[in-house]
DNA sequence: GAGCTACTATGACGACTGTCATAGCGAGGG
DNA sequence: CCCTCGCTATGACAGTCGTCATAGTAGCTC
């Protein structure tokens, strides 16, 4: 997860995404952004002509594109895929950063979303490309074990409300029971949905 | 969910909570408070001296006790309670809010999580009081309805946290779709674990 | 070397923000 | 009448924000 050896513009976007992960859109400025890529400032006018709400969308983005990527590498990873190995899997994730470095962070898209929901449209929209770019591959994987297509997406879409909603009550709570409790709660429910699996 | 026959005090705790449900904690401006709740400026110091974290605490600890204060309604309202009547009484208030006034408002509580989390301990303290507020009320109604003791409250942070998921993502999407999806799919496996239902 | 292009550097602008200081109001009681 | 007390009114402060204007540098090609 770390960037330094891409080049500034990346680095900058990926910095975006991991301050607004922290402290939301509107509490990220422009200016961290630029010192936490160590890049120069006069740089984000230049890379991001469309100001703070291209760079906002940028970010959402490349999350999107980061969460669907995890989906395929939690695939990859497991031998005989089941629907809860991989829910467990995308709790997991959060689990272990949470144990392993504090609850400092959520997730970017659902910051994004609380905080531009009803003041930008074009960080709105954004948000949800990003949802979907996530959805769609879980949705795949679960047909892939066995799920009907008809239950995929909904079953994928319970999956990552699930996972948004418990992201938020841990980082409240400072504790990861609410993320284990769904993982452990929602497993037998997913596997029931795979007849073959 | 009115409040203009108050006082000015209890008045500005509800608009700074209904502007923190629209635009997040750090978008949201004193003087935006004042003048929502048609208080004057001048008061702000007067009944909220600790400044904003203050104020914004309160409107936590409102909507917290809104919460509970909700799900005791819905459980009046049914005449034969059941799990997933409570969580769809749960999840109904929120697409009838959306399709008769649009997405512009989410939770107050995830949107202070989202902000503050990292930045005021005061105020995550106040969103997981919020929380716990609202969770034992839903895993009461859980253990009276037959779910054994054990799984009532792993239960109720399952069914709040798909909520506060589902939530976030329909105001992405502009879309009651993660809603009612969370609702049909939960419903079946809320009713399992109360077997005199 | 001139010229063009990509990128960097920096100061300024106006519009906010939360907070504070100070003063003013009106009613109630001595 | 005066004094206090709850509440209001308003201007100011220091700080930060996103954005812009302008200038400067490095590297490339002709």
């Amino acid at each position: 997860m770390a960037g330094s050896e891409r080049g500034p513009r990346e680095r900058m976007v990926f910095s975006a995404a991991q301050l607004i992960r922290r402290h939301g859109v509107d509490a990220t400025g422009m200016r961290d952004v630029a010192a936490h890529a160590g890049a120069p400032r006069g740089s984000l006018q230049h890379y991001f002509p469309g100001g703070k709400e291209q760079l906002v969308g940028e970010a959402l983005r490349w999350a999107g594109r980061y969460a669907a990527d995890r989906v395929a590498r939690f695939l990859a990873a497991m031998e005989r895929p089941t629907p809860s190995g991989l829910f467990g899997a995308m709790v997991g994730q959060w689990t272990d950063e949470y144990e392993r470095a504090g609850f400092a962070a959520g997730c970017p898209v659902a910051a994004a979303t609380v905080d531009c929901a009803a003041s930008s449209e074009a960080t709105r929209k954004a948000a949800a490309d990003a949802f979907a770019a996530w959805t769609r591959p879980v949705a795949d994987a679960l047909t892939g074990m066995g799920v009907p297509e008809a239950r995929s997406e909904p079953l994928a879409t319970l999956m990552i409300s699930a996972l948004e909603g418990a992201i938020v009550v841990a980082r409240a709570e400072r504790d990861v029971r609410a993320l284990t409790t769904v993982a452990r709660e929602l497993g037998p429910l997913l596997d029931a949905a795979a007849p073959r699996a």
